[in-house]
DNA sequence: TTATTTTGTTAGTATAATCTAACTTGTTAG
DNA sequence: CTAACAAGTTAGATTATACTAACAAAATAA
């Protein structure tokens, strides 16, 4: 049996890896506001159970069965977060905390139910892939918008990291996904760019809100 | 705050003393498979809380603080079991399990909304009332079946204690809520009784049944 | 009413998950 | 290349929740 607690530690330890494939004992610290020494003694107990590869001193991994029990964690929170905002009626910027809660629900019908009832999403509504049920998630090749050159035509795909706080900015700014961004100018000094989108003709958004949107571009 | 461990033991403790008012060491610990000495350092700790009047040897009874709180974990576990079986799409035998553990999940709004999208019902699938935001939980007059007398009519109301087997026995006797029921014949040496309802009419039930079936007489 | 059984309590132990303090190892800035 | 700093580890304490063993009180049977 895996505890809601552990289970919280793989799934910051899968998102940290995500990209590097590697994190360290620092860095899970300050994500789950946990002191270093919890979090290595829960490493080495994680690694007892066959989740984590722990060395000392090196930094710390996912073992191929730790990766599928987190992607099935982050699975059934994207289908929560999914169903609240479909089903229920919350907005995105409400439903992070509930579905932190409620990926710890066991019971493999509860879930399969939501996602029969959503018609089997692939993303959440911030635009992350949901994993499938064999704990595999698809990839998709989406730039961020920080990355893009003047004139681009751009579609808003995902917001990553989502806070709420920038969500409820892109709600200010009636910026969601799906919409479509042209970008007219790039400030260099402090990297901020100018774009229109909808009926909105010139606004300007900061390096880091462009830093955390994911787009596709247009042709 | 109040932990999830602690939130179950006033769950059982409410539902102990719903109709004596009282409870004992022993009863909480046969009802939740815990054993005693930890049922008895609880009930000081809840005590110490002001949840639970705790005095040595004597039987357990909730503050009004407790029976506050009790009756409003009470409320999310039946608004979700509601939940569940009207807008999920569950059988009323597949719903106390799952509530059992969204009961715990702290998010007002989560719950205010599932009510919200259930119109306010004041019953659960099982026929038990919901309590209101305030803790307080209507009581209905319904008599159990066991004590009808014969040729007496009555509509099937509520099944309580409600477990899995006994609501799978009803789902294969097509016995549900609402259903009207005319009583033939009681057997005096096992209390047994016939009753027709719907198209079947000669079905005999036990008093192991009888003894759960809450009715409401008809005229 | 005494003896037996059941119930309740106390004491001591165990495990999970957290912390602080102190020490070790690794990294980085002069 | 060393000195300082950051990161990782070990040791020991704490709180929550459980257990068993032993004892005390209450209820029940003889
Ligand atoms: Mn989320
Ligand atoms: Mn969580
Ligand atoms: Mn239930
Ligand atoms: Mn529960």
């Amino acid at each position: 049996m895996i505890s809601q607690t552990e289970e919280n530690y793989l799934k910051a330890l899968y998102n940290l890896t995500y990209l590097k494939g590697e994190a360290t004992v620092n860095e899970i610290s300050k994500r789950l506001d946990i002191k270093m020494p919890t979090v290595n003694s829960m490493m080495k107990k994680l690694s007892e159970k066959g989740f984590v590869h722990y060395e000392s001193y090196k930094p710390l991994k996912l073992t191929e069965e730790g990766k599928k029990e987190a992607a099935l964690i982050i699975r059934k929170h994207r289908l929560t977060e999914m169903y609240l905002v479909e089903k229920m009626g919350f907005a995105w910027d409400e439903v992070h905390q509930i579905a932190e809660q409620i990926e710890h629900i066991h019971s493999p019908e509860f879930f399969t139910k939501m996602d029969q009832l959503l018609g089997y999403p692939t993303v959440d509504p911030h635009g992350s892939p949901i994993p499938d049920h064999n704990g595999v998630m698809r990839s998709e090749n989406y730039i961020f918008l920080d990355t893009c050159k003047i004139g681009n035509v751009v579609t808003l795909m995902a917001v990553q990291p989502s806070s709420k706080e920038l969500l409820q900015y892109l709600n200010s700014k009636n910026l969601e996904l799906g919409t479509t961004l042209t970008i007219h100018a790039i400030e260099p000094f402090d990297r901020s760019i100018t774009v229109s989108y909808d009926s909105r003709s010139a606004e300007v958004l900061s390096s880091k809100v462009t830093a955390t949107l994911l787009v596709r571009p247009i042709s």
